[in-house]
DNA sequence: ATGAAAATTGACAACGTTGTCTCCAGAGGA
DNA sequence: TCCTCTGGAGACAACGTTGTCAATTTTCAT
């Protein structure tokens, strides 16, 4: 049994090879009784086009590229995810190209495997969608894009965000209203550009709290656990009064190099201090306690990234919405009310939710 | 300015397409000469061959596909990682290709994927590698393969191990010369089948130590955080004298679950409980005490099956070296002395390292 | 020097699509 | 009725490689 090619198709529906050719890539002028005949016959061959025929003979290669960053691979799995099942649906295939967004020669190396691979789109995740050189590169080539998380949300038609600062408001306020005055706050990476997002998000929730910004309880981390325990170390220094009763890190990771401090303290979570991370990678719910987070839509994202690279590829209009996936607040075991909660008086308190 | 196709190459070297094509394609029988000039035009030209066309003409896609099961997308990664290296440098693409390794569908899923991708060779990861009905596909398919640290240790050709049974005796032994003498073990998922490779190097460790197994401390789990805390309740809840004093996980996530529920008991580790994994996935070394593992060489064995794939698919002879890669034990903050060490006698004892 | 065999090279037809033209039938307007 | 327009379909030449086989050159034993 051989494959089948688009002139067994041809010749079973009793059409030229070009209809059949209409019919895959969904050309209006077929009439609806031809087409459905067509269709039937591909149908009982379990026809696929030829992916290299379609790249030689078209303009097109049907490969979509997925940048990703190595350090990040985790993130890169998660949006592969997302986007494969779409791109599949479209008969489009997806490489991995991983990258080291700290390379002086990025660009140099993107450019030259783009030619090589001759990928019709492309796909960029986070860090590298912050990369102004990598932007540039891309618009200069004239590469249809789609970037994932980037900082600036100036041109919506080639990316997809999250309301990251929005539930980082939310978390904030949760944590206020649990009777927390003094929550620290670890930056992430500033390399990764939405974390300011994340950081505005703390600002806005302190305010509607009534809680003002301590410039003391806000240290720059790395995204690292390693850099999360130095954050934790300066915070928790500090004299018990004037040490946070919470701390809300800008990713897992740091949270949960909180937790190591914290441990190492002989500190009880949530008791005498809570801890929420952001994003809700794996890790965050097998660290003890289990950490409430943000829930980062990842897959959800990567597949409207997918689902706006292919319209943008088949030249279809644009349509202004799915650019903003909202994240979910992940209640878990390490937070829970301030000792201090008193001073404030009756705070509503959110029942955790276990996973 | 255009792409450079091989009709150009050609002109400029001033031979024949066939020429350049032989070049490119490392055919032995160009003379020295011809090979350096077209080269030196090649390089000039920055010429890449056009993957499409190489699939169309000839007989070869130059893809590869790697499967991996959803629910071990970590893995994947860390395999992507080394095989896209050695396979760019063959001009080979890697293709992505997420199965559910439980799902009754999977043999015509890969088959159907594999037949609308065209892929020359596929590498198989845990736990896709042990499954029986899979390999018997790609065999009658005739589809070159290679799996990675399959159970079976057959046929040498196709797959890449590590060597799991003897890091796990050795670790085990490194419990036992630290004076734990009822040292506990969480069998990993059944389905896994390299599990019980280190269920073997475990009682190859007891036994070194002249440690009689003890059924009583031998539990099933299934791989996940959530089976490792159940496990960890079965073994921790026997009366303190008999319960064990070091507890030795078929993974990390398990044996995360082993700490959760040592924390949660208020046992100190490692004073109350040594604990170690096997993985060295990046949790490992973010939980608090950071894991005592084994780190399992994932990337170097994936660049091991890209090589010997590439071979299979270039016919090259068989070359019987290289398909086991070292696991390492990696020492860290989990596991320390057994209180009950006196009653051995003097161990040796092995200094931890930091990483 | 003389074939014969081996090494090296080239000509040309695939490969399975898409793009560009062209053709035809029927609808609609004058 | 005739002309024009339009929707629907086909013929045929790309696309950039490799495979096959034939042609040419080189090598080597006689």
């Amino acid at each position: 049994m051989t494959i089948a090619t688009i002139r067994d198709v041809a010749a079973q529906a009793r059409v030229s090879i070009k209809t059949v050719s209409r019919v895959i890539n969904n050309v209006k002028s077929v009439k609806p009784h031809t087409r459905e005949r067509v269709l039937r016959v591909i149908q009982k061959l379990d026809y696929h086009p030829s992916p290299s025929a379609r790249g030689l003979g078209g303009s097109r290669s049907y490969l979509i590229s997925l940048l990703y960053d190595v350090s990040c691979a985790y993130y890169a799995t998660g949006v592969l995810g997302g986007v494969l099942e779409t791109c599949r649906a479209a008969h489009y295939q997806v490489v991995m190209q991983p990258c080291d967004y700290k390379s002086p020669a990025l660009t140099d190396e993107v450019s030259r495997n783009l030619r090589q691979s001759r990928a019709d789109g492309v796909i960029v995740t986070p860090p590298l969608s912050d990369m102004k050189a990598l932007k540039t590169l891309l618009e200069e080539q004239n590469t249809p894009f789609v970037r994932i998380a980037p900082a600036e949300h100036a041109d919506d038609r080639r990316s997809v965000y999250t309301n990251d600062r929005e539930s980082c408001a939310k978390m904030t306020e949760q944590l206020g209203g649990l009777g927390h005055t003094r929550i620290g706050f670890i930056v992430g990476n500033p390399d990764h550009a939405a974390v300011a997002d994340r950081y505005q998000g703390y600002r806005d929730g302190l305010r509607k709290c009534g809680l003002a910004l301590d410039k003391k309880l806000v240290v720059q981390g790395y995204n690292s656990y390693d850099s999360g325990v130095e954050c934790a170390r300066k915070l928790l220094q500090a004299p018990a009064a004037k040490r946070p009763t919470a701390i809300f890190a800008s990713n897992d990771e740091m949270a949960a190099g909180v937790l190591a401090v914290a441990h190492g303290l002989g500190l009880a979570i949530p008791e005498d201090l809570s801890v929420v991370g952001f994003d809700d990678v794996p890790l965050a719910s097998q660290v003890w306690p289990a950490l409430t987070t943000i829930r980062q839509p990842i897959p959800a994202m990567a597949a409207q990234a997918a689902e706006l690279l292919l319209r943008q590829l088949r030249g279809e209009p644009y349509d202004r919405s799915g650019h903003v996936v909202e994240s979910a607040l992940m209640f878990r075991q390490s937070h829970g009310p301030s000792r201090d909660r008193s001073m404030i008086g009756r705070a509503r308190t959110q029942r955790r939710v276990s996973e």
